[in-house]
DNA sequence: AGCACGCCGACT
DNA sequence: GTCGGCGTGCTC
């Protein structure tokens, strides 16, 4: 009899991950098993084989998968459990699908129609260059920072093209909102070993793709969002992720991990290199290349000849620009009106999260934010107080600008609802869609993707949705109602967010051979965000940036943990918060700085309360420290939170 | 983390 | 006399 340690799917027991079970008959790691633990029957994966222990073993119930998981894969799983404080068997159930015992029917998998004919490129000079210095860098990441157009994936599909060659398979992850058909053919029409996931799939389609990557002999193109890491590929040669600063890469439920990091490790582990591209790096991804001296290649022109759209920036804090309407400028109106009567489009974009409400001085822009944390304050009706939803500072509402001292300090948000009707008034024969979370984004933006194309919607207003994969032939204006909504949210990033948007949006338009305009209307327009992101230069908001976040302790300099608690009422909410606040002040080794208790952005969730605390420290097994130790009840934690709303 | 077993109050 | 409240304790 042999005798192996497993480990089951479901968390059994908080303490330990392993159990010792009895079988005949040799097994690998990673070959997944049914065993009996109490009156129950859970999947599990072998770990290693062990000696017989003091205690009575109960025998292994079925092997329900021969082939064993990759090694780099379980190297990954417990990387992911240490990394992130979370219990293995959630690292497990989320790396392997559901329903493992389930037995599939075979699927005759139809072989994707070549819509588009195979797009025969030719690699520029630049585009050259980039792959020599991908080729000759050593096994790690590299930062692939592109602008828009410059012929990222022409790259990606050469180097996809020749790890296949070198008898590797490739994991390319994408945003979700990416994962159009567009973007799948493009890949779809060079390599014929795609395997594609994306969270439409039923439970059935993704055990199949993952069976399939598991029992395959040959090299495999892999296509999909973060999860799409988990596949359980032999030899990974490259691994893509595309918009890597997108925040989708964040996983927001336990294991909240970073998919960059985590592709990172699994990288190491078969001496893999990853490419991290974007167009607007995140500053911190920007930051650690640098000191790790790992290689960041620059592609600084666009790779098809294209005219770079003619921007403006409206200032909203003077009058003499809102003449016909108060929060629709005369040069926005104007270039509405131009598109119409040349039956062109125009998107209108506003960052409706941003829009809550904010302090601001309507003559010259102030914007009341806290000395230490930089970030703005919010503004708290019933006692008319400023607080800092960071270090819970709180101050009062000023009487009049700090700056100008002129008296018309203001408290503001526009809604995309306002603009549709307000548009709708001013160009009544226009017409007019609006698509955000309220009007079920997701399938609206696809039913009429069609009126979209062919042009028949004139003017789309919308969030976030709008602005990223969209390409719309007809599109020659871009309007945003206030770009620096987003610099109002109480967040040490909204900065960075803020300026990726805006240069993702001028770069969106500014990639065809046509004259566009982009329409930006803000109170601060002199702000680094704003003024870099339309001059698209990522040089100058880094630096800017990366000073600011050595000046307030924020990553990369930092890490940081944030806790939330939730509670049935506010009094207790607020009690245990602070409650935690002391003993962690007393335990808690110097250098950690801890903030709060503040509320949560999102205070109040289906008659509960939520309140936090932000935990800095240079050293980040301080925070493990901390998370090990948090009272399990109404306490959730979340370790480099992206975002501290 | 579940889910057993286990010892004291309202019901047929 | 029994159903069930949720308080401790175990799971290879």
């Amino acid at each position: 009899m042999r005798y192996y340690e497993v480990a089951p799917n479901q968390i059994i027991r908080a303490t330990s991950h392993v159990f010792t079970y009895a079988y005949e008959e040799k097994l690998q790691p990673g070959q997944i098993v049914s065993v009996e633990v109490g009156k129950k029957t859970y999947d599990a994966v072998v770990i290693q084989e062990v000696t017989k222990p003091k205690y009575d073993t109960k025998p292994i119930k079925a092997l329900i998968e021969s082939n064993p998981l990759p090694s780099q894969l379980l190297q990954l799983t417990e990387w992911l459990s240490v990394y992130y404080a979370t219990h293995f068997a959630t690292v497990l159930q989320t790396i392997l699908p559901r329903g493992l015992k389930k037995k599939r029917r075979e699927r005759l998998i139809a072989p994707r129609a070549a819509l588009r004919k195979r797009t025969n490129f030719v690699l520029n000079k630049q585009q050259v260059q980039a792959l020599i210095e991908v080729e000759n860098a050593t096994p790690g990441t590299i930062l692939l920072h592109g602008i828009t157009g410059s012929g990222k994936t022409a790259i990606y599909i050469e180097l996809a093209r020749r790890t296949l060659a070198a008898g590797k398979s490739v994991v390319v992850l994408v945003p979700e909102i990416a994962l159009t058909p567009q973007v799948v053919d493009e890949f779809a029409s060079h390599f014929n070993n795609i395997i594609l996931t994306h969270s439409r799939q039923t439970e059935a389609e993704r055990h199949l793709a993952w069976k399939d990557a598991l029992s395959s002999d040959t090299p495999r193109v892999v296509i999909g969002p973060r999860s799409a890491l988990f596949m359980p590929l032999r030899a990974i040669g490259l691994i893509v992720i595309d918009e890597a600063h997108e925040p989708s890469f964040k996983q927001e439920q336990s294991p909240r991990y970073s998919a960059l990091r985590a592709a990172s490790v699994l990288a190491t582990a078969h001496h893999a290199k990853l490419i991290l591209g974007s167009a607007t790096p995140s500053v911190a991804d920007h930051y650690l290349a640098l000191e790790s001296k790992r290689p960041i290649i620059s592609l600084l022109s666009t790779a098809r000849p294209s005219a770079p759209p003619d921007v403006t920036l409206v200032d909203m804090t003077k009058r003499q620009n809102f003449q016909r309407h108060r929060f629709l400028s005369d040069q926005l109106l104007a270039s509405i009106d131009n598109a119409a009567s040349n039956k062109k489009q125009v998107l209108i974009f506003h960052n409706r999260r941003g829009s809550a409400t904010t302090t601001l001085c309507d003559s010259c822009g102030w914007q009341a934010s806290c000395v230490r944390c930089f970030v703005p304050l919010t503004l708290h009706a019933d006692n008319h107080e400023l607080r800092c939803h960071v270090c819970g500072a709180t101050e009062q509402v000023p009487l009049s600008c700090p700056v100008c001292h002129n008296a018309s300090i203001i408290h503001k948000g526009i809604g995309t609802k306002i603009i549709e009707a307000e548009l709708a008034k001013l160009f009544p024969r226009l017409t007019i869609a609006r698509f955000d979370g309220d009007s079920e984004s997701s399938q609206t933006l696809e039913t009429r993707y069609k009126e979209l194309y062919d042009g028949s919607i004139d003017v789309i207003i919308g969030t976030q949705v709008v602005a990223k994969g969209l390409d719309l032939p007809n599109l020659r204006t871009v309007g945003v109602i206030q770009a620096d909504a987003g610099l109002s949210l109480p967040d040490y990033s909204s900065a960075e967010r803020t300026f990726q948007l805006l240069a993702q949006v001028v770069g969106r338009v500014g990639r065809n051979e046509h004259a566009t305009s982009v329409i930006v209307q803000s109170f601060q327009p002199t702000h680094p965000a704003i003024r870099d992101g339309l001059s698209q230069n990522y040089q100058s908001f880094y630096e800017s940036t990366i000073q600011e976040r050595r000046r307030a302790h924020f990553p990369p300099f930092t890490f940081l943990l944030r806790l939330t608690c939730v509670y049935k009422t506010e009094v207790t909410a607020i009690k245990n918060a602070r409650q935690l606040a002391k003993r962690l002040q007393q335990t808690v080794p110097s250098g950690v700085e801890i903030l709060g208790p503040t509320p949560a952005f999102y205070e109040r969730q289906r008659d509960t309360y939520r309140w936090q605390l932000v935990v800095k420290s240079k050293q980040r097994k301080d925070l493990i420290t901390i998370v090990k130790e948090l009272p399990p009840a109404n306490w959730q934690f979340e370790i480099d939170p992206i975002s501290l709303l």
